[in-house]
RNA sequence: GGCGACGUGGCCAAGUGGUAAGGCAAUGGUUUGCAAAACCAUGUAUCACCGGUUCGACUCCGGUCGUCGCCUCCA
């Protein structure tokens, strides 16, 4: 089978056919940087992340643009409360992106366009628009779209102009023609920001960017356009017009994706999950950097991986420590499969499977992985699937570790086994780090999340190990209980004792 | 008012017409000096409800109820 994508313009799925066989162009719409990424943002920043990486897996050629919008009404207002230039508090947050993105493991794309390098393009596709009578200059100096003009209007969003229930919620501009008009450039009040066109000093308007970045580094007619579902409309709709409209050529994108949101839960008294809105004035945003500081990125990852990108995703501390523990059995089978790729000898992997039963399960389990994790890929990109056949073989690595000939023999067994986590990585972003790594970046980050002194627990390891060996097994369960106090769990094993802290 | 999405075991969550993956939690067991981890076993799921199409529907169609999103800035 072969890639399959939910179209939002045809609501429906279809084959990835892009415009240059082999070769996928892919614009994602990125941040506006007035504030911290938070989780909200990172899912949809995930949800192509892991769009872009399986189809390099499946040997597509992707160019990859994700922008920054650098210059807005948002950037505006708070620069000016923080007496601020703009572009330098801009510039701030999309460095604060960068660094937030990088620590969760996202690829970075092969372009990512700011507006504020992108303004002769802006003013020229603009000037382009009016020329041809599908945009008009306000006497504010405010130039708009005018919606009417483009009769495919509303193709994305299955809006039809009628509906709109212009002025119900906002105040009408009188200086729209139709009140669904949008601005490509807003005149600059009082002191703003601002840059030189023909119609006076102004900036950009919201939508007018992506055209323009989009064409300026993919084409005028490009594959895939990406964002989050509340982007459809307006904004996505308006690139759509603007883009078709000025370039005369359509379609902008062949296929829109957008991500499902992701929304705060939590459980109230009677256990019943609440949703909750994440906003600055309940205290409950909760950036990357807030949980990246607590824990291995990977166990976000997985709560994004967990479910469909267009689903959407109830958040919550629970499933944030779920997916710890999940991590740490995938980590905890690498290991073993690692300890025997490096200490059994080897023999043909094929031979081991007749030999042993449960060497066979495993054998055959991964010879069809990979055939089965693109079959669940190629669905939408379906990690939530993808990733329980991960599972599936990290279980079967555990079972298969205390079997006598595997252990003995199984070098080769498990080097095709540890394959699986190099799939897993490349595509998901998940199980590629030494199981040692990961075990000791969850321990020391927890250990200062829950105020655990390391030094100390070493010290009560060692004096548990004394009694054990001395063989006063009261004396070693004292400690343990102890520690446990502590949330230390403890876990012997024939290679030596190592410990968690309980999450 | 318009457009759209969702409702699957205690919880989370896949499911591409032929009676339901995976994870978490729970219980029992193997293992362990005892534990932890791991593994094994255990879940009668009226697949929100009511109709329809079909030999057959969680899957398609219509309706009802419920939850949510967009129509203003939003990933």
């Amino acid at each position: 089978m072969a890639l399959q994508l939910y179209n939002t313009l045809s609501r429906s799925l279809e084959p990835f056919e892009p415009q240059e066989p082999g070769q996928a162009r892919i614009y994602v719409c990125g941040m506006t940087t007035y504030d911290l990424c938070h989780i909200g943002h990172a899912r949809a920043m995930m949800a192509f992340d892991v769009a872009v990486r399986y189809m390099r897996f499946a040997g597509y050629n992707v160019t990859y643009v994700r922008n920054y919008t650098d210059v807005d009404d948002k950037i505006i207002a708070r620069a000016a409360e923080l007496g601020e230039p703009p572009l330098e508090l801009a510039k701030r947050f999309c460095d604060a992106l960068d660094e937030d993105l990088a620590s969760m493991g996202l690829i970075e794309p092969d372009h990512s366009p700011k507006v504020s390098e992108h303004i002769e393009g802006i003013v020229t596709m603009t000037a382009s628009l009016v020329d041809q009578g599908f945009a008009y200059a306000a006497d504010s100096g405010d130039v708009y779209f005018a919606v009417e003009s483009f009769e495919r209007y509303g193709k994305l969003s299955g809006k039809k102009l009628d509906d709109l229930r212009a002025g119900e919620r906002v105040a009408l501009d009188p200086n729209k023609r139709n009140p669904a008009d949008f601005a490509l450039w807003k005149s600059a009040k009082d002191g703003e920001i601002s840059w030189e066109s023909p119609w006076g000093a102004g900036r950009p308007g919201w939508h007018i960017e992506c055209s323009v970045m989009s064409s300026h580094h993919l084409g005028e007619s490009f594959d895939i356009h990406g964002g989050g579902i509340d982007l459809i409309f307006p904004h996505h709709e308006n690139e759509i017009a603007q883009s078709e409209c000025a370039h005369g050529t359509h379609p902008m994108a062949k296929y829109w994706l957008h991500n499902g949101h992701l929304s705060v839960v939590e459980r109230d008294e009677a256990g019943d999950w609440q949703q909750i809105k994440m906003s600055k004035s309940l205290g409950n945003v909760v950036n990357i950097r807030d949980v990246v500081a607590d824990m291995p990125a990977e166990a976000l990852r997985w709560v994004y991986v967990r479910t469909h990108y267009r689903s959407p995703l109830p958040y919550s501390s629970e499933a944030l420590h779920d997916a710890m523990g999940v991590l740490a059995r995938l980590y905890e089978a690498k290991e073993r499969a690692q300890e025997i790729a490096n200490t059994a000898a080897d023999s043909d992997p094929s031979k081991l499977a007749k030999e042993s039963a449960k060497a066979g399960e495993l054998y055959k389990l991964i010879a069809g992985f990979r055939d089965a994790f693109e079959d669940a890929m190629d669905q939408d990109l379906n990690t939530a699937l993808a990733s329980s056949l991960v599972l599936d073989v990290v279980r079967t690595i555990n079972r298969v570790s205390t079997d006598k000939v595997t252990k003995r023999r199984g070098a080769g067994l498990m080097r095709n086994a540890l394959q699986v986590f190099e799939i897993s990585a490349q595509v998901l972003g998940i199980g590629g780090m030494e199981p040692a790594a990961f075990f000791a970046e969850l321990r020391e980050k927890q250990a200062r999340v829950q105020g655990v002194d390391v030094a100390w627990v070493e010290a009560q390891l060692q004096a548990r190990l004394d009694a054990r060996e001395a063989k006063d097994w009261a004396a070693a369960d004292v400690i343990r209980d102890e520690l446990l106090k502590k949330r230390i769990v403890i876990m012997d094993s024939p290679s030596g004792v190592t410990w968690r802290i309980q999450v």
